[in-house]
DNA sequence: CTGAAAGCGCTTACAG
DNA sequence: CTGAAAGCGCTTACAG
């Protein structure tokens, strides 16, 4: 910047202001600088904006794991509103460890990261008294009802209710639930208006027809084993995602059954291996990249405009029938 | 700084020398400051240091994307080296396309980033040039021949090899080629792999036997198809990918053709659902993980080391064979 | 509209 | 072993 200004016939203030706020200077001066900028290729240091001006411009975002098909889209979301926004992201993979949460939640103090996004709801309350104070957060659809972080969600007990709604109208009436990992929230959730929905219909469950998962293709198998080998099957499954609904189909496959013609699966999340299955999955789609596009800008406004007041946004679903649902046989 | 100085009855530079290079103060000092930063909860301030000392202690990852199986594991690996060695991961997803590029080469230089991991091998040395100069580079898998920069990579023509010789132990000779994306390093040496080892076997290799697909599910079963079409349709298929393979097998079963009884399919890369299909694929790991940690560990030692000699590190890989490649049917 | 000066929070020669 | 001082590269009141 010295450089330019000197060049350019100026003091570097009227150089930084010239590049960074081009209207508190004179036309002429501002070409000058400009064209002195262009011409030794300034590129501005931003370590040394940030230490100045207490902004960094960064933000953290916190995620279980990349390694599934779904994160990887809500990532892109956040990424681009973050690009736009003139912020880079520091990812930080936490694995549900807890020393690996501890681990970025220091970064986010020491690199003064601006703000940050929690996609993982394993992330209490005690580690976030150890933070910066009043670093603005917003939460990413595993949030408890009650919390006063800002979020944006998904409404999963809505989506259990569309998926029971869907099976019923085809004359379903003994739907089992392949349920999330254990203390999840998202699946708790799913589970509660699973039963709610059923209840809704005056459908009874009954306790073994509803049955933990892990949300993974394994546990999606073992559970549908478990499903099939009780006296009294159930002519179609919802399950909390499509992984483990990708396992059950496995598991009615491998029994030599036919999917939907003998039972009928759902999932949720419309990950591209439910496209791809076969037969086809119907399942739930989330719009994952506009939740996360949704979420860093909520987050970046936050930053900005200093509005920390709660808000809580829900983006909403829609149902992707396929050819794993049909009505139960005569 | 200034107040845990203050609190500790010591100078900020004391304090400074306490906290960062501990054997170059007093033992009775270090401990007063260790407590006085202790008790008021200091957090050094890591864009104050990396302004000092011109090192920022960040690297940029640039990669096409992360929506798929394969560079999700690899960046796990870069990140816990990252981690372990200090240093902050900014991940830049290129969907290669020019416009990310740039926007990300920015970023290196504007951020001051230490140092990047290139995984997109369409950043040509055109954009380099126009990047900070010297900053540390290693490139990751997609790599040509002749380049001058560190990488790290797998044998791909060895791959093909690996594949065509599992093949032809089991008595194939008609073996079929589906490639990968057009334009893409690894595919063409895979596909040149492919080609030398066929001869190595004295098996001629029809021209309309080796097949450009894209690395997915929809190109791969597309290829397939034509595959099939063939008058004499080859008896076992090499994919570029798993993914492509995965579509073939797909395509094999449209038509109700067994897999392996009818004809043989393998992969590369042993993605997740590589052993979820039906039957499981055969297919040739990649140690993703490893190959991030090393990539990481290799930049990182570039940047303090200095050490800024070419180096190209190989990673080893292995056949999984599993229950899609059988002998031909007699 | 422009410049001189202070300061963001560290680190590190240089003296002592 | 410790301290005073300079400086990393910016931005921004404050004067003019």
């Amino acid at each position: 910047l010295a450089d330019v200004a000197k060049l350019a016939g100026v003091s570097v203030a009227t150089a930084s202001r010239a590049l960074s706020n081009p209207d508190l200077v004179a036309e002429n001066t501002r070409d000058a600088v400009c064209r002195a900028a262009e011409s030794v290729g300034y590129r501005i240091n931003l370590v040394a904006r940030s230490l100045r001006k207490q902004r960094s411009n960064t933000v953290m975002v916190l995620v279980p794991g990349i390694d599934n098909q779904f994160y990887p889209d809500i990532i892109r979301g956040m990424e681009n509103a973050a690009l736009d926004g003139g912020y880079a992201m520091i990812l930080g993979l936490t694995g549900r460890a807890q020393k690996r949460e501890k681990a970025y939640l220091d970064l986010l103090d020491t690199r003064r990261a601006d703000g940050m996004l929690i996609l993982d709801g394993s992330i209490g309350k005690l580690n976030r008294k150890d933070m910066r104070f009043g670093v603005p957060v917003v939460q990413v659809l595993e949030t408890l009802d009650d919390s006063l972080t800002p979020s944006v969600t998904v409404d999963d007990r809505n989506i259990a209710r569309m998926a029971v709604d869907h099976l019923v109208k085809f004359g379903h009436r003994r739907i089992a639930h392949i349920a999330g990992r254990d203390g999840s929230i998202v699946g708790s959730h799913r589970r509660i208006g699973f039963l709610d929905a059923m209840r809704g219909h005056g459908l009874v469950v009954r306790e073994d027809h509803c049955l933990p998962g892990d949300y993974g293709y394994d546990g999606g198998r073992a559970a549908m084993d478990k499903l099939l080998d009780h006296p009294e099957p159930p002519t179609a499954v919802f399950c909390a995602n499509d992984s483990s609904a990708l396992g059950a189909m496995r598991a009615c496959r491998h029994r030599g059954l036919s999917v939907p013609r003998d039972i009928s699966i759902m999932g949720v999340d419309d990950i591209s291996d439910a496209a791809n299955s076969d037969p086809p999955l119907s399942t739930i789609a989330q719009p994952r990249e506009a939740i996360g596009a949704t979420a860093m800008e909520m987050l970046i406004g936050q930053i900005e405009k200093r509005k920390l007041q709660t808000h809580h946004a829900v983006i909403p679903v829609n149902l992707v029938q396929r050819q794993s649902t049909a009505p139960p046989r005569a």
